[in-house]
DNA sequence: TGAAATGTTGGGGCG
DNA sequence: ACGCCCCAACATTTC
């Protein structure tokens, strides 16, 4: 209800979620009642615009948020724009006295906060931003010689030095809602108006099924992960046949779930009596989290992360960018039945196991030698959790341009990697569904099976299902020599 | 959070 | 019985 008394603005942003959201948690306990605001940006300059899978989760998590709050009575407000503009408007025409916000690490969208802070401070109203993402700030990190970090391992031992991170904040009680005047001359924006959602065609029907982005849906999944999946999480997490890994990450990277949460309620399933998975699997697990606070430690650091090599001598690197092959790629078309079944689950559901994009990412920037900017703007696009830090990191670290990155000749045989990882075939037969009735011993490598072994699977190499793209033993050399190129002093 | 090439060892076949 | 060769099996190094 409106109230003589100046309302309280939240500027929901990466942190779709009531439960341990300090902003919200901060406007709560000023007494003062909620403008809970979205303001989709598509104008501010240096924002990247969201990806076709990310908008799609979006559009399902600003609905469900708002009936969250529709819940406690009130309801999200969502707004198109600029968003200095948009935030100062409305708190001008409310007569709003503070607003609270959780901080994001890319540069732009700090530049933008930092402008609206001092602009809403010189107006003389409260502006305090709040850190909903991680479980250490960036810059709180930092070596012996106050340096920040360039490798993982030394950067965890630190952070986790640092002692057990802050318990989460509880789900809010009784929430305030300030009414908005209906003559706000902000324009307000209907969910269906951000045309988040494809249309024609409409490619998201695996995503549909997959996935249900809410904040309910995110404490689900952490709560089934943790019951059925951590013990044995530790060998698990690198089979992609095998539902083992979380899937929590489209859910921390919309803010649905915050890692301190996870990191609560991993650690209390492990204690005596509650679980077996074993203390081994329970750090395995933190240290994922681990890598995605990394990340941002990188990103807020190098704010280019995305765009620029961390390793300077990779700017010469004689690349091939090659279309035709890019093309391959994305429509999980080389020949290579692991390969190919990632990048397919990938189009189908929105994302892909880790072992897999790991996979399918060395196969893009070794076998391929394709710019790993290519490839982390594919997973940009089709990826639910494409995440500013971590996919830009994570690209890096594989085409072994990053600061702590595998070395460039570490490179993956996509046969021997399935071997290995999918001994059975099943994750291939899945998504390769042409390969399904070939024998485990050449699904992964169907260029090697007999005549007799390919008729009887109704499979015909270069129609049914495509010969290699490259040869992997050409493309290993072909690739070491393109590194030599710029390793030499 | 590799894979391939190269080196070493030891058992067994065989003259 | 012995030396020689072959080659797994494993270890090390190289990319």
């Amino acid at each position: 209800m409106g109230t003589s008394a100046p309302p309280a603005i939240v500027w929901f942003r990466d942190d779709l979620r009531l439960a341990d959201n300090p902003a919200l948690h901060a406007a709560m306990s000023s007494k003062q009642s909620l403008i809970c605001l979205y303001v989709y940006d598509e104008e501010s300059e240096g924002l990247r615009a969201l990806g076709g899978a990310a908008k799609w989760w979006l559009h399902g998590a600003l609905f469900a948020l708002d009936e969250a709050l529709a819940k406690k009575g009130g309801g999200l407000t969502i707004l198109r724009g600029a968003s200095a503009s948009i935030i100062e408007a409305v708190a001008e025409e409310t007569g709003a006295s503070a607003v609270y916000w959780n901080r994001r690490y890319d540069e732009a969208g700090r530049v933008i906060d930092t402008k609206i802070k001092a602009s809403l401070k010189a107006r003389g109203i409260l502006a305090e931003s709040f850190n909903a993402a991680l479980l250490h700030e960036p810059w709180s990190i930092a070596n012996k010689a106050k340096a920040p970090f360039r490798v993982f391992s030394a950067f965890w031992r630190e952070a986790r030095g640092q002692g057990e991170p802050d318990a989460p904040l509880p789900v809010p009680g009784k929430l305030s809602f300030y009414a908005l005047p209906k003559m706000l001359h902000v324009k307000t924006s209907a969910l269906a108006d951000l045309k988040l959602e494809p249309e024609k065609p409409d490619w998201a029907g695996g995503l549909r099924a997959n996935w249900v982005p809410s904040e309910k849906a995110a404490q689900a999944a952490l709560a089934h992960f943790v019951k059925t999946e951590l013990k044995g999480y530790a060998l698990g997490r690198d089979r992609p046949d095998q539902v083992s890994t979380s899937r929590l990450s489209p859910y921390l990277r919309f803010g649905h779930i915050s890692p301190r949460q996870i990191w609560q309620t991993a650690r209390n399933a492990v204690a005596p009596g509650m679980s077996e998975a074993s203390e081994k699997d329970l750090e395995k697990f933190l240290a994922e989290i681990g890598w995605r606070e990394f990340s941002y430690h990188l990103l807020y650091y190098n704010p280019d992360l995305a765009r620029e090599n961390l390793q300077p001598r990779f700017d010469a690197m004689p690349w091939i960018n090659d279309t035709k092959s890019l093309q391959t790629w994305q429509r999980g078309l080389t020949g290579y039945p692991v390969v190919d079944a990632g990048m397919r689950q990938l189009w189908m559901t929105g994302w892909m196991h880790n072992r897999v994009r790991m996979i399918a990412a060395s196969f893009l920037s070794k076998h391929l030698l394709i710019d790993w900017r290519r490839g982390e703007d594919w997973f940009w696009d089709t990826l639910v959790d494409a995440d500013p830090a971590s996919n830009a990191a994570s690209w890096q670290w594989v085409a072994g341009s990053g600061a702590d990155a595998a070395p460039y000749f570490r490179i993956f045989n996509p046969t021997l990697q399935g071997e290995k990882f999918d001994p059975d075939g099943a994750y291939v037969k899945h998504w390769v569904p042409e390969l399904a009735k070939l024998p485990a011993s050449v699904i992964h490598k169907p260029w090697k099976a007999t005549a007799g072994q390919l008729a009887g699977a109704g499979v015909e190499l270069g129609k049914t299902y495509p010969q290699p793209v490259v040869d992997h033993d050409a493309a290993r050399k072909r690739a070491l020599e393109s590194f030599k190129t710029i390793n030499e002093k």
